[in-house]
DNA sequence: CGCGACGTTGATTTGCCTCAACGATTGTGG
DNA sequence: CCACAATCGTTGAGGCAAATCAACGTCGCG
């Protein structure tokens, strides 16, 4: 599958788009190419893109104190990454994004994502639903993170993203779970006994 | 100021609204009353109504294992509050959502907000930046916890919503903070020093 | 007045962190 | 193809932030 129709279906899960619709997608994503190691948003820059992952594997992270990882979420093939906080406001981005493989991202600037708002209602009702289900996700982790204890967090997260576990190193799933590596590591001995 | 001029000048602020279109959310919004106490939603029953807050306090929260109270967030004047995870899936709720106050909400309908959709799409571009703002607001939410001590999340949720801070028993605010009321006590003590 | 809701305080426990050291694996240049 | 470094996971000892449990003071209210 190229990666306009793989775009294109991941609309068409959503909403329902003609063809003058789908034309206006492949005229305006634009395909870029990243390498591993890569960083895609740097942290003090704005976020003037959204950017749909067509292949490859990245995560969006930030830094403590100009030190310390932590990472807010992962992303493969068929999610949309960005910092929306800053691609919204304008302000510079709090958070990196970086590729852990070499992959494909689609991108559209923001100008031109605007304007084809106001040519396509079925295309602005898709960021709606995107949107809606991204506030969703969030919500889901914030309740996760307050009342389970790392074990269970643990848990949860590799029956739900078992093909994310698998392709990221054991210490950033431990910075996404806002554990420590050590801890994360006492935690998988505990659980094969 | 009435209850629509209010809501009104709330769209306002995001989006350019005709007369056609703020009659529209004159005829389709409901004022009800609610009572201090009085729950506005129950865990378990489906949110099918949009809900802004005209005049009042309210706390969301839900149950960890039918006992402890979680708070997600309080709601005061000129606040949506919901669960939006079962109004947009339409699965039973996760959250209450109770009255601190007696107050107002004008609320409406998902079919018909959807139908509003169709007939204006100012009205539905209001929702879509509306619902961006709530992600944004949670990745910062999500991010504070993660990386500050209780006691930082304690003074800048003060200087934030001070205006609540005041409203709402201290215990609630401690849950809200995912911390338990004896240690905020310990913190507010050694803060006065 | 008396009861229940709320805040405070002390003693103890615990979940998770920090620091430090040590294997195992991978990759890279000589 | 080996040697060495770098990267990653594991293990142990000790520490700290915050929880739990229990008791007590203080309001506001029926």
């Amino acid at each position: 599958m190229n990666h306009f129709d793989f775009l294109i279906s991941h609309f068409n899960q959503k909403v329902k788009l003609n063809e003058a619709e789908k034309e206006l997608l492949i005229r305006n994503f634009v395909p870029t190419e990243f390498s591993k190691g890569e960083i895609i948003l740097f942290q003090g820059d704005v976020s003037s893109h959204m950017r749909f992952i067509v292949e490859g594997c990245v995560k969006t992270y930030y830094l403590d104190e100009e030190t310390k990882e932590h990472i807010v979420h992962f992303g493969i093939e068929g999610w949309w990454v960005n910092d929306l906080y800053s691609y919204f406001t304008g302000t510079p981005a709090t958070l990196f994004i970086e590729a852990l493989e070499n992959g494909i991202i689609l991108q559209i600037h923001r100008d031109t994502l605007d304007r084809l708002f106001e040519e396509s209602q079925q295309i602005e009702r898709f960021f709606r639903l995107k949107f809606q289900s991204a506030y969703v996700a969030f919500q889901d982790r914030t309740i996760n993170i307050n009342s389970q204890p790392a074990e269970q967090r643990y848990k949860e997260f590799c029956e739900k993203y078992r093909d994310i576990e698998q392709r990221v190193p054991q210490y950033q799933l431990a910075s996404y779970l806002g554990i420590t590596p050590e801890f994360l590591s006492r935690l998988r001995k505990k659980k094969n006994l």
